[in-house]
DNA sequence: TGGTAATCGAGACGGTACGTCACGTCTTTCG
DNA sequence: CGAAAGACGTGACGTACCGTCTCGATTACCA
């Protein structure tokens, strides 16, 4: 899952516990714990010295470095390891299910949380380690969205036509808003009942001439 | 609007016109084009360097200086210059509308433009310049679309009670999703006019027992 | 004699009244005294910058530029313009001569001068027109040293196997001392005289055994 | 005795021992030959960069400046590694010993350390650290002088009214204009000889009538 | 119980980029 | 048309980090 465990955990049996002194792991610890304050003091990703994180963690560079390759490496295990565990809906109804998935994503901008996660945002773009576990971990989310989707399609709740790679889209939509930190959201009581009741209703009229459901041509941008 | 702008703009009617050679609008240009360039090629924001800038734009360091106070500075002007402008409503139905602003805010993902604006995203946690300039750009866009939602409302077109602010938020997250680039996006023909539709008219069932348009109780997390 | 004058001056009659504005022989100067200043005041020659001396001449940096080719070129003239006119010997005894040519080398340690003619010395080093025109003025006033000690030959006052190159040396050697300033010089009440007095009669006792006057032997090192 | 061994040198027993790597020596050594190298090719003070240093001598920037703190503090570092040894006169007739200092101090004109002396002079000028040990280093070959001087007093060598002062800088003299470089200098066989000769006989006449050896009256400039 | 070996904090290493300043040139407007 | 003002490309300044490399000292294990 991350580099360090990579490197540590091999077959269980065999363990051929590598000779010498054992590695810290109060300083493994100290080091993300580290990145972890100093992002969420506003040090930028780009401002955030490994010479900084070692002098805050009381370790030596080298200490670093004997874990991680680079200094995305351990800003991303730092990163993943605030990650919360995975949402298992409680297989309630529909409704009831998509309220308690929105409700955990939206838990995401929590105060260090919600400060920490954006700055991986442009590491993403280009392709490498950290896009494609930090892709894994988001689709690992949004596959539990589909599930309950899927599951809403065959018991009725939902409509057989559902699209539902939207209707996943349209539920991430605030908390993917909340990682934009600077945007306007919305608020007040009940957010993921009133997120969720919408996507489900809809806000066309029940018939405004045919509009709204049905689309009465398409249209060229 | 920016820096170079802030600095050069005077009173409209007296224009005093600094004493000296004036700032070379090559220059200028140039230096914007070498850092959109640089940020398309791929170069993180972290990786990009005001030597290769200068180099790029075939200008001086100091050039680039007198100019923007720091490369944050040169990053945001660069970025806003590839700002479309924004879209107005054709003011035809609602959902055309809807559809058109969607459409112009997908396009957002082209080939440049996409890759570059993530990168300005962890900046806009923090207070300050960037954040604040950005924030107006935005919420001008979305102004844009509360605009159509209440006409929808007077017209009949949208239900009475919708959820503006919500519905705002849903009709923008795909563009946003793909301005975040790593995570999975719907995909297809059409993609503006199904978001549309599908926010419109929701994805529950007419009536598999009350559920689906109004909550039974309220859940807690 | 140095870079304004060579291109200034032309034949007097003719005076062909270039067009336009003339240039400001106040400007001229100023810059001259700008250099002055900043070098009395403690500026080295590597510090000295030719933005500071236009700030403190009230002048473009273009109206230095136009006048000398170089930095070197600036500091050369500025210098040379510090220098006495060349002392004539009243043609008295050969004792007076010297002690009056003495006493006018020491006034080159008078303040201002004697703290800007040493910035010069490293320039002088490498051949170039620096060193040649300084070496010029030098040679001028060593030629007025060496005319009279070749007067007292003739006339029997010094000694007809007079070493003349070693004796302008010996002569010469308070003023070039003061150039270094920082190692200690001889004080005191009539100083030239005490110089001129020890080059011409030596420190040898008359007859300590025949040493002193005439060597033993020759000394290898 | 330079800024290195200053912040090198402990308690002579105790002996610390610094934690972390050491400096290399190796380094050290390469930088202080780079700056000797340049100086004698010619690069002028002025010119002389830390960045060629660094390029030269094959070590990054931060290794200088970790040892020295201005350009001027490396500059005098390695102008002082170059200084021979202080000469100890052999203690012979004083006519022996003048010859073998004048001829020690004469060497400094060799080569490679008579073009990197004069660099120096100008930060002779203004007060501070470079002045103070250079002047320190001067002084010290100085009072090697002035013992031979005053012992050639008591031996009876020299006239007991000599003016010590003055004969030291007479002596000192030929050195100082070798380091100034441009300034056209005695040549020839057994220089050394023919200048402690001149010094110690004068070139006056025996009797021209009882001028040279007294003034006839003081002279005003 | 005493080696052996990999770890630890510390910090120097060769680099690269930072943001500033001065060079000598060029391009404006004003007098 | 010269003078001032000041922008231009260039390149060095001294600082801060990068990721690597020694140091002496500190643990574990294995013999």
């Amino acid at each position: 899952m991350n580099w360090v465990t990579e490197m540590e955990t091999g077959t269980v049996t065999t363990a051929p516990r590598r000779r010498g002194r054992p590695r810290s792991a109060l300083a493994q610890k100290a080091i993300i714990e580290a990145v972890l304050e100093l992002l969420a003091e506003g040090t930028s990703v780009e401002a955030l010295s490994m010479e900084a994180v070692a002098s805050r963690a009381g370790v030596g560079k080298a200490t670093i470095y004997r874990r991680w390759p680079h200094k995305d490496a351990l800003l991303f295990d730092a990163v993943a390891s605030i990650k919360e565990p995975l949402p298992t809906p409680r297989g309630g109804s529909v409704r009831d299910d998509l309220i308690q998935l929105v409700r955990a994503a939206g838990k995401a901008r929590d105060s260090r949380t919600g400060r920490i996660l954006p700055c991986m945002i442009p590491e993403l773009q280009r392709p490498g380690h950290l896009r494609d576990q930090y892709l894994g971990m988001v689709e690992a989310r949004r596959d539990v969205l589909r599930g309950v989707l899927h599951r809403g399609i065959v018991t009725g709740e939902l409509r057989p036509d559902t699209d539902v790679e939207i209707a996943v889209t349209l539920l991430t939509a605030p908390a993917v808003m909340s990682l934009l930190g600077s945007v306007s959201r919305p608020e007040g009581e009940h957010l993921p009942e009133r997120i969720v009741d919408t996507v489900l209703g809809g806000i066309a009229s029940a018939d405004p001439g045919g509009r709204g459901q049905m689309p009465a041509e398409p249209v060229q941008g």
